[in-house]
DNA sequence: GCGCTGCATTGACATATATCGATACTAGCA
DNA sequence: TGCTAGTATCGATATATGTCAATGCAGCGC
């Protein structure tokens, strides 16, 4: 087969970490939850979560655990209730992971 | 039941479109075509995909019809060979997303 | 036209994911 | 100790997703 063009260099970096990141912001429902952490001046209660969203408590809280398992929130149990508060660095290291895969290309 | 706090405000927007852009990130072949088309310097031809990268012709066609759905790459096509680019936005609107979705907090 | 080549689409299949009901676990309270 | 309530886990199921083989389509050269 004849080239095309001057064949171009495919990045070859492993993505498996990045992509996990983006599969855990992949779903609307976890997106509301973590919107709402994000906007909430202190820690969200599970409860709110099963109150608000259209979802049954072990999905509500099956969502949470990808959450956790991403690295995005962390929770606290108190007594009965359990606590969730978005992590320091949720922002930044969505924005980092950005960073590295669509480096802003200086203006023109 | 007795409440556990004063009631959380659950973010009731919408978040299915965002979803969808973050599910078009959400697997590492993608990420690697993204990566790729943002550090050439002009446009990749679908062949160099389907040789560099460990899956089948139409794998790697059908991950870049889900990029083009998602508006994150345009394509053209010259003669018999294809030639895809990363959207000029695709930075600008995963970012503007990202502070829609969790906004940065004013640093204490 | 005919054949060849690169890419897209289709169909099938295996795996992953979202969801729920049932159940287990933990903490508070009588 | 038992009972109740909030949350997590388990099992099952339906749907979504990634992958490939087969096929279709567009463009080029004979």
């Amino acid at each position: 087969m004849q080239r095309c063009c001057p064949p171009a260099a495919v990045d070859t970096t492993d993505r498996t970490t990045d992509a996990a990141l983006f599969k855990a912001l992949a779903d609307p429902h976890r997106l509301t939850m973590l919107a709402t952490l994000a906007r909430a001046d202190d820690e969200v209660c599970v409860c709110d979560f099963t109150g608000a969203l259209p979802l049954g408590q072990p999905t509500v809280s099956h969502h949470l655990k990808i959450l956790r398992e991403a690295g995005l929130v962390t929770c606290e149990r108190r007594g009965t209730w359990v606590y969730y508060r978005i992590a320091a660095d949720a922002r930044e290291r969505i924005d980092s992971t950005l960073r590295f895969l669509i480096p802003q290309k200086a203006l023109a």
